[in-house]
RNA sequence: GCCCAGGUAGCUCAGUUGGUAGAGCAAGGGACUGAAAAUCCCUGUGUCGGCGGUUCAAUUCCGUCCCUGGGCA
């Protein structure tokens, strides 16, 4: 940041392409035609997609793409893990460096905004989940109440309780975890936090899609047809023949629980798929407002979008795989 | 044609013993610092089917017409 943009810092740091959008709304073909024509590598920002056996759901590249060009942190996880933020910024900036290395171009690409920001900015250090801690806490709150939980967080940071609504139990416990686990208020934090410096080593090239509001409805609709057509069923099924706890986080990827409704017999197809299609629709209003407060990105519509990526990134062609 | 039951927010419905109406879902907006495709917060004016009548006042009562569903012919 202490050079401010001339030919030369330009031609020094590496450029890091970052992709991002709605579900649907066409980053993983625009991350792979960008891929295959700047000889770049796909690191994948999607919280699900690091799970393995949650293939359709999650809509992963299939594998004549993989053989095509890399991809990254897809596949990192067991279903039975609870994944997170921070282990997967730790990997991403792991590959993205190496990628770098290698001198190829690295392209971000997704959804999952927490994500993005914990790899641009970082996550402040050392404060991981604590399975145990959590449980006990966990029971504590289960005993006593969000109420009582949150006004036991309330008397040790009245800063913290009071940005956190006490119908939002997974907040407040994870506030009281930090609590715990630091002996410093969790609100103390946050206001030392100012990013840690990693991205500047590079030229960053924000890209966000902003498609049409209509258009992606009916393509979420069309793609929650497509997925449960392409045997989402099965999949499910497979992962639950496998033993995987329904309270699994990965189960929790939107979609996953209704077709095992529907696998058990519980509901019909097209009830699933209704709700699947509404859920998703709520995903992607969700990304549209993290995604209104990122300043410092190009916003474009889908169709222009590989076009002007390429411009933004620069390069002859001479990465071209073909 | 006759008899019932309905016609109230985009949808499903509640309600007003007459003082112009409210829930769920949908939709929209927002938050987010290690579960994030998660978790949570905020937002409800619509000729209360049409037209007449009674009344200070009708979506609410009466009449009539239209529409929908069911039954009988």
């Amino acid at each position: 940041m202490a050079r401010s943009g001339g030919a030369l810092s330009a031609a020094v740091r590496p450029v890091l392409l970052v992709l991002f959008g709605e579900t649907g709304a066409g980053k993983s073909d625009i991350a792979h035609a960008v891929a295959l024509r700047r000889a770049g590598e796909i690191v994948s920002a999607d919280a699900f997609a690091v799970y393995r056996g949650l293939d359709i759901g999650t809509a992963k590249p299939p594998a004549a793409r993989r053989a095509e060009v890399g991809y990254h942190l897809i596949d990192v996880a067991e279903p039975e893990e609870t994944y997170s933020a921070g282990r997967w910024a730790r990997q991403a900036r792991a590959a993205i460096e190496d990628i770098v290395r290698r001198g190829r171009l690295p392209i971000v690409c997704g959804g999952s905004g927490f994500y993005l920001s914990a790899l641009l900015d970082g996550l402040p250090s050392g404060e991981a989940r604590d399975e145990r801690l959590r449980e006990a806490l966990f029971d504590w709150a289960d005993r006593s109440g969000a109420a009582a939980t949150h006004r036991f967080l309330a008397v040790n940071d009245p800063a913290a309780a009071a940005r956190i609504p006490v119908a939002n139990l997974k907040y407040t416990l994870r506030a009281l975890e930090i609590l715990l686990l630091t002996g410093a208020p969790p609100s103390a934090r946050l206001r030392a936090r100012e990013g840690d410096g990693w991205s500047e080593r590079f030229r960053l090239v924000k890209v966000g899609l902003r498609p049409d509001r209509d258009a992606l409805n009916v393509r979420i609709e069309m793609r929650v047809q497509q997925m449960l057509d392409d045997g989402w069923g099965e999949e499910v099924q497979r992962l639950i023949g496998r033993g995987l706890p329904v309270e699994s986080n990965s189960f929790r990827a939107i979609g996953y629980r209704e077709v095992a409704e529907w696998v058990l017999g519980h509901i019909s197809r097209q009830e699933a798929q209704e709700r699947i299609v509404k859920a998703t629709r709520g995903l992607a209003k969700r990304q549209r407002t993290w995604f209104a407060r990122e300043r410092d990105a190009h916003r474009v519509e889908p169709e222009e979008a590989l076009d002007v990526i390429l411009a933004l990134v620069g390069g002859t062609g001479e990465g071209e795989t073909r």
